[in-house]
DNA sequence: CTATCTATGTTATATTTTATAACATAAATT
DNA sequence: AATTTATGTTATAAAATATAACATAGATAG
Protein backbone atom coordinates (compact mmCIF):
# COMPACT_ATOMS: atom_id res chain seq x y z
CA UNK A 1 0.00 0.00 0.00
CA UNK A 2 2.92 2.47 0.28
CA UNK A 3 2.61 3.24 -3.43
CA UNK A 4 -0.98 4.27 -2.97
CA UNK A 5 -0.34 6.04 -0.24
CA UNK A 6 1.88 8.31 -1.45
CA UNK A 7 -0.59 8.70 -4.54
CA UNK A 8 -2.89 10.10 -1.71
CA UNK A 9 -0.26 12.71 -0.44
CA UNK A 10 0.45 14.07 -3.60
CA UNK A 11 -0.45 17.68 -3.64
CA UNK A 12 -1.30 18.01 -7.31
CA UNK A 13 -5.45 19.23 -6.64
CA UNK A 14 -5.46 23.63 -6.99
CA UNK A 15 -7.86 25.06 -4.58
CA UNK A 16 -10.40 25.50 -7.50
CA UNK A 17 -10.72 21.78 -8.41
CA UNK A 18 -11.06 21.37 -4.41
CA UNK A 19 -13.82 23.86 -4.35
CA UNK A 20 -15.93 21.57 -6.67
CA UNK A 21 -14.71 18.46 -4.72
CA UNK A 22 -15.76 19.36 -0.92
CA UNK A 23 -18.30 22.27 -1.69
CA UNK A 24 -16.20 24.76 0.26
CA UNK A 25 -15.79 28.31 -0.67
CA UNK A 26 -11.94 29.08 -1.06
CA UNK A 27 -12.26 31.24 2.00
CA UNK A 28 -13.50 28.29 4.25
CA UNK A 29 -10.45 26.63 2.57
CA UNK A 30 -8.20 29.35 3.46
CA UNK A 31 -10.11 29.69 6.67
CA UNK A 32 -8.93 26.06 8.02
CA UNK A 33 -5.70 26.54 7.25
CA UNK A 34 -5.01 29.35 9.19
CA UNK A 35 -6.99 27.36 11.76
CA UNK A 36 -3.91 24.71 10.86
CA UNK A 37 -6.22 21.92 10.18
CA UNK A 38 -5.33 21.36 6.42
CA UNK A 39 -2.06 22.89 5.35
CA UNK A 40 -1.39 22.32 1.58
CA UNK A 41 1.65 21.92 -0.55
CA UNK A 42 2.84 25.32 -2.75
CA UNK A 43 4.51 25.24 -5.93
CA UNK A 44 6.88 27.08 -7.33
CA UNK A 45 4.60 30.43 -7.75
CA UNK A 46 2.94 30.32 -3.92
CA UNK A 47 -0.26 28.58 -5.34
CA UNK A 48 -1.50 26.32 -2.77
CA UNK A 49 -1.45 22.34 -3.80
CA UNK A 50 -3.72 19.92 -2.70
CA UNK A 51 -3.49 16.03 -2.19
CA UNK A 52 -6.45 14.14 -1.93
CA UNK A 53 -5.63 13.37 1.70
CA UNK A 54 -6.07 17.43 2.12
CA UNK A 55 -9.60 16.64 0.42
CA UNK A 56 -10.58 14.11 2.99
CA UNK A 57 -9.83 16.00 5.29
CA UNK A 58 -11.82 19.12 4.68
CA UNK A 59 -14.52 16.92 3.77
CA UNK A 60 -14.06 15.50 7.25
CA UNK A 61 -14.25 18.83 8.76
CA UNK A 62 -16.97 19.93 7.31
CA UNK A 63 -19.41 17.10 8.63
CA UNK A 64 -17.87 18.70 11.77
CA UNK A 65 -19.00 21.75 11.41
CA UNK A 66 -22.07 20.39 10.49
CA UNK A 67 -22.52 18.38 13.84
CA UNK A 68 -22.10 21.03 15.36
CA UNK A 69 -18.48 20.60 16.56
CA UNK A 70 -16.45 23.84 16.28
CA UNK A 71 -13.08 24.76 15.25
CA UNK A 72 -11.65 24.23 18.74
CA UNK A 73 -13.41 21.13 18.97
CA UNK A 74 -11.63 19.63 15.34
CA UNK A 75 -8.65 21.03 16.68
CA UNK A 76 -9.07 18.61 19.75
CA UNK A 77 -10.09 16.11 18.10
CA UNK A 78 -7.03 16.14 15.34
CA UNK A 79 -4.76 16.73 18.08
CA UNK A 80 -5.74 13.71 19.97
CA UNK A 81 -5.75 11.44 16.44
CA UNK A 82 -2.15 12.60 16.51
CA UNK A 83 -1.35 11.67 20.18
CA UNK A 84 -2.60 8.00 19.08
CA UNK A 85 -0.81 7.93 16.10
CA UNK A 86 2.54 9.33 17.89
CA UNK A 87 2.04 5.98 20.36
CA UNK A 88 1.73 3.57 17.66
CA UNK A 89 4.24 4.95 15.54
CA UNK A 90 6.67 5.25 18.91
CA UNK A 91 5.46 1.03 19.82
CA UNK A 92 6.36 0.36 16.66
CA UNK A 93 9.98 1.80 17.08
CA UNK A 94 10.40 0.96 21.03
CA UNK A 95 13.85 -0.94 21.70
CA UNK A 96 13.13 -4.65 21.76
CA UNK A 97 12.41 -6.05 25.50
CA UNK A 98 14.42 -8.86 26.65
CA UNK A 99 11.15 -10.93 26.24
CA UNK A 100 11.20 -10.15 22.75
CA UNK A 101 14.89 -10.63 22.35
CA UNK A 102 14.13 -14.36 23.86
CA UNK A 103 11.40 -15.25 21.46
CA UNK A 104 13.25 -14.14 18.52
CA UNK A 105 16.21 -15.94 19.47
CA UNK A 106 13.95 -19.28 19.99
CA UNK A 107 12.67 -19.29 17.01
CA UNK A 108 15.89 -18.47 15.18
CA UNK A 109 17.18 -21.74 16.25
CA UNK A 110 13.91 -22.97 15.54
CA UNK A 111 14.70 -22.25 11.82
CA UNK A 112 18.43 -23.39 12.03
CA UNK A 113 17.75 -26.24 13.63
CA UNK A 114 15.44 -26.93 10.88
CA UNK A 115 17.87 -26.43 8.15
CA UNK A 116 20.38 -28.59 9.89
CA UNK A 117 18.14 -31.34 10.67
CA UNK A 118 19.78 -34.18 9.32
CA UNK A 119 22.91 -32.72 7.66
CA UNK A 120 25.15 -33.69 11.11
CA UNK A 121 25.48 -30.14 12.22
CA UNK A 122 25.08 -29.42 15.87
CA UNK A 123 23.61 -26.23 17.00
CA UNK A 124 27.22 -24.94 17.69
CA UNK A 125 27.82 -24.68 13.59
CA UNK A 126 25.53 -21.37 14.25
CA UNK A 127 28.14 -19.68 16.39
CA UNK A 128 29.72 -17.56 13.43
CA UNK A 129 26.12 -16.10 12.06
CA UNK B 1 -15.33 -0.90 -9.07
CA UNK B 2 -17.55 1.60 -11.10
CA UNK B 3 -16.62 4.64 -8.26
CA UNK B 4 -12.79 3.82 -8.57
CA UNK B 5 -13.37 4.48 -12.62
CA UNK B 6 -15.51 7.46 -11.90
CA UNK B 7 -12.34 8.52 -9.55
CA UNK B 8 -9.82 7.77 -12.45
CA UNK B 9 -12.11 9.88 -15.14
CA UNK B 10 -12.81 13.05 -12.92
CA UNK B 11 -11.27 16.31 -14.61
CA UNK B 12 -9.56 17.66 -11.67
CA UNK B 13 -5.98 18.38 -13.20
CA UNK B 14 -4.64 21.59 -14.70
CA UNK B 15 -2.06 21.60 -17.07
CA UNK B 16 0.91 22.64 -14.60
CA UNK B 17 -0.04 19.78 -12.85
CA UNK B 18 0.06 17.07 -15.41
CA UNK B 19 3.53 18.70 -17.15
CA UNK B 20 5.15 18.14 -13.39
CA UNK B 21 3.24 14.18 -13.11
CA UNK B 22 4.43 13.60 -17.12
CA UNK B 23 7.27 15.39 -18.06
CA UNK B 24 5.86 16.76 -20.66
CA UNK B 25 6.12 20.74 -21.93
CA UNK B 26 2.58 22.09 -22.21
CA UNK B 27 3.54 22.77 -26.18
CA UNK B 28 3.42 19.00 -26.17
CA UNK B 29 0.49 18.32 -24.28
CA UNK B 30 -1.63 20.56 -26.07
CA UNK B 31 -0.05 19.61 -29.68
CA UNK B 32 -1.45 15.57 -28.94
CA UNK B 33 -4.50 17.22 -28.20
CA UNK B 34 -4.61 18.93 -31.50
CA UNK B 35 -3.29 15.02 -32.72
CA UNK B 36 -7.08 14.12 -30.88
CA UNK B 37 -4.85 11.69 -28.76
CA UNK B 38 -5.91 13.49 -25.13
CA UNK B 39 -8.50 15.62 -25.06
CA UNK B 40 -9.07 17.04 -21.26
CA UNK B 41 -12.16 18.60 -20.13
CA UNK B 42 -12.40 22.34 -19.82
CA UNK B 43 -13.66 24.35 -16.66
CA UNK B 44 -15.72 27.45 -16.73
CA UNK B 45 -12.94 29.29 -17.48
CA UNK B 46 -11.95 27.51 -20.57
CA UNK B 47 -9.10 25.83 -18.75
CA UNK B 48 -7.87 22.48 -19.61
CA UNK B 49 -8.57 20.09 -16.90
CA UNK B 50 -7.02 16.53 -17.07
CA UNK B 51 -7.94 13.27 -15.56
CA UNK B 52 -5.79 10.30 -14.18
CA UNK B 53 -6.65 8.70 -17.09
CA UNK B 54 -5.36 11.02 -19.34
CA UNK B 55 -2.57 11.13 -16.78
CA UNK B 56 -1.94 7.62 -18.08
CA UNK B 57 -2.13 8.06 -21.90
CA UNK B 58 0.17 11.08 -21.85
CA UNK B 59 2.61 8.62 -20.20
CA UNK B 60 1.70 5.81 -22.78
CA UNK B 61 1.92 8.21 -25.68
CA UNK B 62 5.24 9.65 -24.47
CA UNK B 63 6.17 5.70 -23.97
CA UNK B 64 5.41 5.20 -27.80
CA UNK B 65 7.08 8.41 -28.89
CA UNK B 66 10.28 6.60 -26.97
CA UNK B 67 9.67 3.92 -28.63
CA UNK B 68 9.92 5.58 -32.15
CA UNK B 69 6.33 5.31 -33.18
CA UNK B 70 5.00 8.38 -34.50
CA UNK B 71 1.54 10.67 -34.20
CA UNK B 72 0.27 8.49 -37.11
CA UNK B 73 1.36 5.39 -35.60
CA UNK B 74 -0.41 6.13 -32.26
CA UNK B 75 -3.32 7.10 -33.73
CA UNK B 76 -3.88 3.91 -35.49
CA UNK B 77 -3.30 1.87 -32.09
CA UNK B 78 -5.90 4.32 -30.44
CA UNK B 79 -8.15 3.79 -33.28
CA UNK B 80 -7.54 -0.41 -33.08
CA UNK B 81 -7.81 -0.09 -28.91
CA UNK B 82 -11.26 1.59 -29.87
CA UNK B 83 -12.76 -0.49 -31.97
CA UNK B 84 -12.23 -3.41 -29.39
CA UNK B 85 -13.68 -1.74 -27.07
CA UNK B 86 -16.84 -1.22 -28.92
CA UNK B 87 -16.63 -5.15 -30.11
CA UNK B 88 -16.93 -6.07 -26.65
CA UNK B 89 -19.18 -3.29 -25.90
CA UNK B 90 -21.55 -4.56 -28.51
CA UNK B 91 -21.01 -8.33 -27.40
CA UNK B 92 -22.50 -7.21 -24.11
CA UNK B 93 -25.88 -5.31 -25.20
CA UNK B 94 -26.56 -7.69 -27.77
CA UNK B 95 -30.15 -9.18 -27.63
CA UNK B 96 -30.32 -13.01 -25.87
CA UNK B 97 -30.04 -15.95 -27.93
CA UNK B 98 -32.96 -18.54 -27.98
CA UNK B 99 -30.25 -20.56 -25.51
CA UNK B 100 -30.24 -17.67 -23.21
CA UNK B 101 -33.55 -17.46 -22.54
CA UNK B 102 -33.99 -21.07 -22.21
CA UNK B 103 -31.73 -21.42 -19.67
CA UNK B 104 -32.12 -18.17 -17.73
CA UNK B 105 -36.20 -19.85 -17.91
CA UNK B 106 -34.80 -23.16 -16.16
CA UNK B 107 -32.83 -21.21 -13.26
CA UNK B 108 -35.95 -19.71 -12.91
CA UNK B 109 -37.90 -22.46 -11.99
CA UNK B 110 -35.43 -24.30 -10.28
CA UNK B 111 -35.65 -21.24 -7.91
CA UNK B 112 -38.97 -21.29 -7.54
CA UNK B 113 -39.50 -24.94 -6.73
CA UNK B 114 -36.68 -24.39 -4.51
CA UNK B 115 -39.10 -21.80 -2.57
CA UNK B 116 -42.24 -23.45 -2.83
CA UNK B 117 -40.78 -26.89 -2.62
CA UNK B 118 -42.22 -28.09 0.83
CA UNK B 119 -45.55 -25.76 1.27
CA UNK B 120 -47.93 -27.96 -0.71
CA UNK B 121 -47.90 -24.98 -3.57
CA UNK B 122 -47.41 -25.59 -7.53
CA UNK B 123 -45.97 -23.75 -9.92
CA UNK B 124 -49.30 -22.16 -10.91
CA UNK B 125 -48.55 -20.22 -7.90
CA UNK B 126 -45.83 -18.02 -9.62
CA UNK B 127 -48.18 -17.58 -12.41
CA UNK B 128 -49.07 -13.67 -10.69
CA UNK B 129 -45.46 -12.74 -9.95
C1' DC C 1 -28.78 43.20 27.05
C1' DT C 2 -24.47 44.78 25.20
C1' DA C 3 -19.84 43.54 23.89
C1' DT C 4 -16.89 40.18 21.90
C1' DC C 5 -15.76 36.35 19.21
C1' DT C 6 -16.36 32.94 15.33
C1' DA C 7 -16.84 31.56 10.88
C1' DT C 8 -17.61 33.24 6.62
C1' DG C 9 -18.71 36.70 2.87
C1' DT C 10 -17.10 40.44 -0.12
C1' DT C 11 -14.02 43.46 -2.42
C1' DA C 12 -9.63 45.27 -4.16
C1' DT C 13 -4.99 44.63 -5.91
C1' DA C 14 -0.98 42.01 -7.35
C1' DT C 15 0.96 37.85 -9.14
C1' DT C 16 0.79 33.47 -11.42
C1' DT C 17 -1.09 30.33 -14.63
C1' DT C 18 -3.13 29.19 -18.76
C1' DA C 19 -5.01 29.91 -23.59
C1' DT C 20 -4.29 31.09 -28.22
C1' DA C 21 -1.65 32.04 -31.97
C1' DA C 22 2.27 33.02 -34.59
C1' DC C 23 6.96 32.30 -35.85
C1' DA C 24 11.16 29.19 -35.57
C1' DT C 25 13.67 24.83 -36.27
C1' DA C 26 16.03 20.19 -36.08
C1' DA C 27 15.14 15.84 -37.72
C1' DA C 28 12.64 12.86 -40.59
C1' DT C 29 10.32 12.07 -44.93
C1' DT C 30 9.37 12.77 -49.73
C1' DA D 1 15.99 20.32 -52.03
C1' DA D 2 11.43 20.81 -50.37
C1' DT D 3 8.11 19.49 -47.10
C1' DT D 4 6.41 17.61 -42.94
C1' DT D 5 6.66 16.50 -38.07
C1' DA D 6 7.16 17.38 -33.34
C1' DT D 7 8.51 20.73 -30.41
C1' DG D 8 10.50 25.26 -28.72
C1' DT D 9 9.86 30.23 -28.02
C1' DT D 10 7.53 34.53 -27.66
C1' DA D 11 3.69 37.80 -27.21
C1' DT D 12 -0.83 38.99 -25.55
C1' DA D 13 -5.13 38.36 -23.15
C1' DA D 14 -7.94 36.16 -19.82
C1' DA D 15 -8.60 33.36 -15.73
C1' DA D 16 -7.24 31.72 -11.21
C1' DT D 17 -5.17 32.51 -7.02
C1' DA D 18 -2.83 35.08 -3.05
C1' DT D 19 -3.10 38.43 0.42
C1' DA D 20 -5.31 41.60 3.09
C1' DA D 21 -8.82 44.46 4.71
C1' DC D 22 -13.48 45.42 5.88
C1' DA D 23 -18.25 43.48 6.87
C1' DT D 24 -21.55 40.60 9.44
C1' DA D 25 -24.91 37.01 11.31
C1' DG D 26 -25.03 34.10 15.00
C1' DA D 27 -22.99 32.29 19.16
C1' DT D 28 -20.92 33.29 23.64
C1' DA D 29 -19.48 35.93 27.53
C1' DG D 30 -19.82 39.44 30.83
Amino acid sequence: MKEKELRRSQAVLPIGTVMKLTNLSARQIRYYEEQELVIPARNEGNRRMYSLNDIDKLLEIKDFLADGINMAGIKRIYEEQAEKQAEKQAELSKPLTDEDVRRILRDEFINVSRLTKSNGYSFRTNRNL
